[in-house]
DNA sequence: CTGTTAGCGCATTCAG
DNA sequence: CTGAATGCGCTAACAG
């Protein structure tokens, strides 16, 4: 590997002038330049960029924590952040914490010792608290998924009060009053506000909410199929099941089509999330969207416009889920 | 940040015994052990992975590149692949290359000038001379999910033929002569090799392979979905589809059950890959098992036992699937 | 068992 | 506009 000291010497300058044409080129004049761009071509030249790193004091590296890198969610969010940091020549180091305190908060620090530049969170079970004593250190974080009031702006996060309420508002002004509520695990705090908007469409509606239709899962496709199963054995009438997911919505599907309950003719269904995978089964899934894949965008653009100096880019902190409507709701009028 | 200089002050030694105790604790009393580590701990020192990479010439990091971050293939690959390295205190930076020759190579490039002491490798568009020659280059590599004879030892795959034979004997072996094929795109090698399981198992059942009932999709649903718009339109006889993989048969499932062909009862369906989600859906989709997450195990561990020297790792190139019988075929017996 | 001395490859003052 | 010098934080001989 040639390093910076063989082109300078190639190109009969001294190694400032190589450092200066590979960044700015900040007042080099024009001949020296190609002199050192010509050597550094003969020479397929590669910076190092842990030296560059450790010069600069600056690793151009991210870290990305993510709960989980497999399911339906984190993928396509996965893949924006990378291509648009790879794009800014950023590279993405990437750390699962499988929901868990522990091993979240180890990668936290995992990804911290490598010096990354800026930390990208998408955490469940960290504190609140743990959290804003992290943005008080030297490393950026901006947090996906979650919203914290002391630390507003570095939240980017869904309204998802918002979609709850429009999923049940959605089944309620079908007709539908008698429902069921899968919800995820309580201790996410978008769990826990998908709920929140269920009640409040329920309570404009004057329906009361019926504990003995609730269950909470954990937003895996098991998860459904148990709650259905716990469903169906309460002796209720219910002809909606609202999912705080389409996964769970799809192991409870499920098993209703296994036990010869036809979907949506004898009972409906609406998710949460817009899954790819949940479109192309049948009946096709009435959901909520959630912008997950511009979320993992934006906090991209976080990064790069407040740790890597792009003040052009505009961050947008606050998105708004919509209903899509397709076959698995039945209209009771 | 405190340094590895503030600590040998405050511990009264030298910087190179800092540097021991925090390596392989070799040949340094229990003593100055302890003060050294006593010192780390009053400063809460932190090594600088940058500066030891450069030191020693190690990044510990390793790149891996696949050709997508989202659908249901790679998240459980990613999983494995994070887990074990991170275990070894080595992170992981990832690219995608997007199926692409360009990106592909593009992403390869930038994972070598990242420093990465291995790189992790599972790509379709690459030509097998382009890969071989990085092979050859300094920077060690593993392949997933490719087979090439002449870095045969370097390759982490499955028996893609086998898993083709075996979903199409077993249909044959059920009554059904009339085959419907929907092939993954044919410049992947595992798509091919599929195929000519496919073949073979036809050879052996003295079926003949109808051309008219063959459609190269791409591996993703909706061209599952392009494909059975396609084979309803031929003029011909079907009683089972087989399909690559899981997504194109879950997009062909929708297609039917929307046009009131009941699965499996008027049509069979067999997939590949067992992915997660078509197991909750109805029918339950029968299919061939993948192993993707052990073989991203398995070439995590390549590159632990190859590149960071733990020999007693023991490593198998090839992986063997594995018929899994669910709802999806209806036996004509 | 421990300390001294060089670098690793580059960015960055400071002169000129 | 360009060069010389210094150091980022650590590892790795080499002595002792």
């Amino acid at each position: 590997m040639a390093t910076i000291y063989d082109v300078s010497v190639l190109a009969g300058v001294s190694l400032a002038t190589v450092s200066r044409v590979m960044n700015k080129n900040t007042n080099v004049s024009e001949k020296t330049k190609k002199k050192v761009q010509d050597a550094m071509d003969q020479l397929g030249y590669r910076p190092s960029s842990i030296a560059q790193s450790l010069a600069s004091n600056r690793s151009n590296s991210i870290g990305v924590l993510v709960s989980q890198l497999d399911g339906p969610f984190y993928g396509p969010m996965m893949t924006e952040i990378e291509t648009a940091l790879r794009d800014a020549n950023k590279h993405v180091i990437i750390a699962a914490g499988h929901s868990n305190e522990t091993q979240e908060k180890e990668a936290v620090e995992f990804l911290l010792d490598r010096g990354c530049d800026a930390l990208i969170l998408d955490v469940e079970a960290l504190s609140d608290e743990y959290i804003i004593n992290l943005c008080q250190q030297s490393t950026p974080i901006v947090l996906i998924n979650r919203f914290i009031s002391e630390i507003e702006e570095r939240c980017i996060y869904l309204n998802n009060a918002l979609g709850g309420y429009l999923a049940t508002k959605h089944v309620l002004s079908q007709g539908h009053t008698q429902l069921a509520y899968i919800a995820g695990p309580q201790f996410k705090s978008d769990a826990r506000e998908r709920l929140e908007g269920h009640k409040q469409a329920l309570a404009e509606f004057e329906v009361t909410f019926d504990e003995t239709l609730f269950f909470e899962g954990n937003f895996r496709e098991p998860s459904g199929v148990s709650a259905m199963e716990y469903l169906l054995k309460q002796d209720k009438q219910f002809t909606c099941v609202i999912s705080a997911n389409d996964q769970m919505a799809s192991g409870a599907i499920a098993v209703s089509l296994e036990r010869d309950i036809s979907v949506p003719k004898q009972l409906s269904f609406i998710g949460y999330d817009n899954s790819p995978f949940p479109k192309y089964i049948s009946p096709k899934l009435s959901t909520v969207s959630n912008p997950i894949q511009e979320m993992g965008k934006m906090a991209a653009l976080w990064v790069l416009k407040n740790v890597y100096n792009k003040p052009d880019l505009s961050i947008v902190n606050t998105f708004t889920p919509q209903l899509i409507l397709r076959d698995s709701v039945k209209s009771l009028k």
